[in-house]
DNA sequence: GGTGACGGGTGAAACGACTCAGTGCGTGCG
DNA sequence: CGCACGCACTGAGTCGTTTCACCCGTCACC
């Protein structure tokens, strides 16, 4: 079908090791060959084939990262980090989404073992990291990324999402919300988990300050702006007693949601009614409904620090071992809180 | 480093061949013989190296996917759309982001070329198809994707984007609107200019029956939020009988960002003193901080599509050519053009 | 004039999976 | 008994690129 370096070579009147010089190493060929190269690349249309380039190499020049959901800003600005990063090294990053199912996570895991891609960088779904390991010690570098773990082998980039769900909470507390909801699953998502302890311990503290607060868990399948109306409709639905007074979103799509579903038919205000804090800082939640407050991530640099520490690793040997940074999350204070006082 | 056919074979004590039987077609050998064959994979940790096997095959199982912006929801639903449609097929869809650039489009059509891609779904930039072009004749199929043209040569599947514009604007003057704006840019991307033609067009009908009506165009350099938000600071600080008083934007994030710039300092009421339409119906534009009115395209079945017209492409020789799909846009109206005489 | 270095080039081997013409071997049929 | 047939399996050849040991002429130097 299509030419090969034999049918160049042929063309140019060298031999195939001249044309990969060409290729690779054009410094090592004289110009006028070069050139005769080059006019026989062009006439043929020569490709070069990766695969069999990879074949030899034994590895890929890509990278693969494997993101909870496509669909939510926060990913793809930690894709868009991490591209930036990779390019400088002449790398490509291909983009893989779970969507929080364990099957496509690990069909893309297969995927890429199969491409022995250059490395991997994933948001893992639930807590057993065994597959992860065996692709590590397999030879593919892999980094966790926007997940913290206890496994001191894995090279990981994570906010510290604990004191992020503290620092929403205690927000609220200070506002002097009591009745916190909390709105968020599946708790196979270690982010969930941990904004909730933050969330809790947050409360707990109060409560032993002597400050009445209680917090309830109100679960969704998923973390889509879907999932947050449906969410919200169970709220609004309830008798207007039993409404908490401040919601704290898993993330700003759920709170995107929320906010759908409380001023659709205007019956909930947003915060005289119910105070609503979300998770991410997306950009499009200061131009919601009402303005969002919401907990930052650094992604981008979470994509580029992803990106640096797997170059660190399959580099391997010099030193350090695996490393793993963690960010500190930010409060941003918008409307959703604390009403028009601000502006 | 990692284990081949050949150390399984030995292990497991059968041939080579034998081995990729038990791969692909294990129905072909003898229960126990699999079996052995398992166990020895098993023990060696062995993975089938995607790299030859697509070298012999001469092309790979994955499609490429080329989107403007990852960070816009539309291209994520579309590629969703596309995801569902392959995964039937056992093919694997690997998104590429060009941003907007020439220059990362090239890189990720060469990456795609040379992994010899079994196919290649593409928004492209400008009006230079003569690169796609060559890739398909070197049979890469190739699907245009959210772009019309006149080129009978190329399978698209696409929304018809004049027609989006004319419904926008037609909407706009049905309220009364006389003065409107078009935001967007660059000029280089067909469904501006083309969501532009359409609102010229309608603008130009309502003149000719009597309708005294005008349409000005506000640059930008890409679709996005930011991009959006600049626009709109520009339009507010113009003195107040120099607005428009409607504005159509090239898509929602533009409009999103629009609506942020205008409702930031309270200075502009929407719609009262703009009327504000985007482009796409994405998710978050009904939870805007006022509901936007859009133009609503059928994103996951345009990806579905672009897949089944690249597999009919791919199928090859059997009849019909190459296709041209062409979907109509619908409009949704909500608050941000017709305020709260809805709900 | 022999030696060595060097620039420019050669071509066979290797990477790992898949394919396909063969090879045994047992079975059934005439 | 001879033959054809099907089944299970074999293993060399192939895909396209890179690498590497080797070759050849030229030039500088002692």
């Amino acid at each position: 079908m299509s030419a090969s370096v034999k049918d160049v070579a042929a063309k140019a009147g060298v031999s195939v090791g001249t044309v990969s010089n060409v290729l690779n190493r054009p410094e090592k060929v004289s110009p006028d060959t070069v050139e005769r190269v080059h006019a026989a690349i062009d006439e043929l249309g020569f490709v070069r084939n990766d695969a069999a380039r990879q074949l030899r190499a034994g590895r890929s020049r890509s990278i693969g990262l494997i993101v909870l959901d496509v669909g939510n800003p926060f990913f793809t600005d930690v894709a868009r980090g991490a591209e930036d990063r990779a390019d400088g090294e002449g790398l490509s990053v291909l983009l893989g989404n779970s969507d929080e199912s364990i099957d496509r996570e690990r069909a893309y895991l297969d995927l890429f073992e199969e491409q022995r891609m250059g490395g991997v960088l994933i948001t893992p779904l639930g807590d057993d990291l065994s597959r992860l390991a065996r692709l590590r010690d397999r030879g593919t570098p892999t980094v966790l990324v926007d997940r913290q773990t206890d496994d001191a082998s894995f090279s990981s980039v994570a906010v510290d999402d604990v004191a992020g769900g503290r620092l929403a909470v205690e927000h609220l507390l200070a506002l002097g919300r009591r009745r916190i909801a909390f709105v968020g699953g599946p708790s196979s998502l270690r982010q969930v988990v941990d904004r909730l302890a933050g969330a809790t311990e947050a409360v707990e503290a109060a409560v032993a300050n002597g400050t009445e607060a209680t917090i309830e868990v109100v679960a969704t399948d998923s973390l889509t702006v879907l999932q947050g109306r449906s969410a919200g409709e169970a709220l609004r639905g309830r008798s207007r007693g039993d409404w908490p007074d401040a919601v704290f979103a898993a993330n700003d799509l759920l709170a995107m949601g929320l906010l759908q579903a409380f001023s659709m038919l205007g019956t909930v205000r947003v915060p005289e009614d119910i105070a609503l804090i979300g998770y991410d800082d997306i950009d499009f939640a200061s131009a919601a409904v009402v303005p969002l407050s919401s907990i930052r991530q650094p992604s981008a640099l979470i994509g580029h620090t992803a990106v640096e520490l797997l170059l660190r690793e399959a580099a391997g040997d010099s030193g350090s071992g695996p490393q793993q940074v963690v960010f500190q999350p930010e409060l941003v204070v918008r409307q959703s809180t604390v009403g028009l006082d601000l502006s």
